[in-house]
DNA sequence: GCAAAAGTGTTTTGCGTACACCCATGC
DNA sequence: GCATGGGTGTACGCAAAACACTTTTGC
């Protein structure tokens, strides 16, 4: 029948140049937080048409990874961690997103330290982005990012996920000061402790701040009993499971 | 340097082995609501391997089409629907998730009224499969359908999308059946009524129900002042704009 | 002693939830 | 008149939000 399922007779035409074969590739928004701000990881796009823009970090797909494990090989080639916090977002595949022909690409919002890679930085055109400031990059990534921020915005409300962001031990004023960068809003402080307590994300090292001006806070890590919920949604989200 | 941003240097490498270029599709996961049940319309799989099974409504990409506008392609081929909700929900890129050969597919979820395009059903083998009954899908559409339908059960919490399902014209009983259906709970009527007159979400019609065994119940529509809602989110994270 | 941030409770408000009775219609 | 669902209001509990003062440390 004229419009059968095209998918079921893919061996048979899958030569057919009614169907596009085309260039997949990912795009990683890598997140940070450093100097009380939002920050992404662009490098300088060697393209020409896109001359001294930033893009973000992202590369095509190799014949024998799927989505996902490309966007870890990014990072791991570009930060050095391979054990980062990643989530799809969108796949965007308009006809002119790219200058140099058809190509697909699915995004990746994945949260990282910053200081746990710092030395990675210096020798490449890397650089810290804040996400606040206009950016202007090359290709749809603004478009990108934007999407990418507004999927990690929803998903701190409801998930255990910002700890990411932070070293393991942190204080409860850089951990408010991440949600404030995050949601661009201010919050109230007692209500911000009362909330975390309850919600019982935290675990009291019984250490204390050093290195700060004032009055040292009380240093807490994430209580990883809450890893189970996240590993829990992953699985069911994820492609490799069910 | 060795790990520069392949995606700038596309035009030399495009014929780079390294590089993937993959068959596209798009699988839609088309809801509709009959009987008190949420649906899923399915189409039997022509292909070999999975004989006799169901499968979702999809299609390859074609060389002149984007992700979106091949999904609303394969609903008006199906369904004779143009104006239809559509929301893009996850790509799937598994090695091994086609048969035959290498596919990666971006997963649609789409809700339709179904006594809209009741007719086009017969002449083909397509059927509106009940969500919550086990349907072993064919590839790896069991999983695809669950994805959508997590993201469906989130999205419906915060917009107003569920009156695509249902005729202009609706009760209350029908509205609260469907959100029932969707979520698989019941839900205290008062309560169901106090919120939604609260949201604002409803026009009263001023007009009863007709043809119920039972004392008739008013009819409402979905109050439009709410779709600038839904095209202001469309817009964000949609890819024409920006 | 002063600046800067830590730490701490109470009150109010809005929202979700639980819950029961009479009413209108078809049969 | 009976079965079926329509329509309605109140009370409780919880969580979010508003709000100010004392304490600790570095300088």
């Amino acid at each position: 029948m004229a419009t059968s399922h095209r998918l079921d007779m893919l061996s048979p035409s899958a030569q057919n140049p009614n169907f596009l074969k085309a260039l997949v590739s990912v795009d990683c928004v890598i997140f940070g937080f450093a100097d009380n701000e939002l920050k992404v990881l662009l490098i300088k796009s060697d393209l020409e048409v896109y001359k001294n823009r930033w893009s973000l970090l992202g590369d095509l797909l190799r014949p024998n990874e799927d989505l996902e494990s490309a966007s870890y090989r990014v990072l791991k080639e570009r930060t050095g961690l391979s054990d980062v916090y990643l989530e799809q977002v969108y796949t965007f595949s308009s006809l002119d997103r790219h200058p140099g022909g058809r190509v697909i690409t699915t995004a990746y919002y994945s949260l990282v330290n910053i200081k746990d890679h710092q030395l990675k930085l210096s020798h490449n055109e890397l650089h810290w982005h804040p996400v606040n400031e206009l950016s202007n990059l090359a290709f749809d990534h603004d478009k990108i990012l934007q999407t990418c921020l507004e999927r990690l915005r929803e998903q701190i409300q409801e998930h255990p996920i910002v700890f990411n962001l932070l070293p393991e031990k942190f204080s409860l004023r850089e951990l408010q000061a991440l949600y404030e960068a995050i949601l661009n809003t201010k919050m109230d402080r007692r209500n911000f402790r009362k909330k975390f307590f309850l919600m019982d994300w935290l675990i009291d090292l019984e250490e204390l701040e050093t290195d700060v001006s004032h009055r040292p806070g009380k240093l807490y890590r994430f209580n990883s009993i809450h890893l189970k919920d996240l590993k829990a949604a992953e699985i069911f989200s994820s492609e490799e499971e069910l």
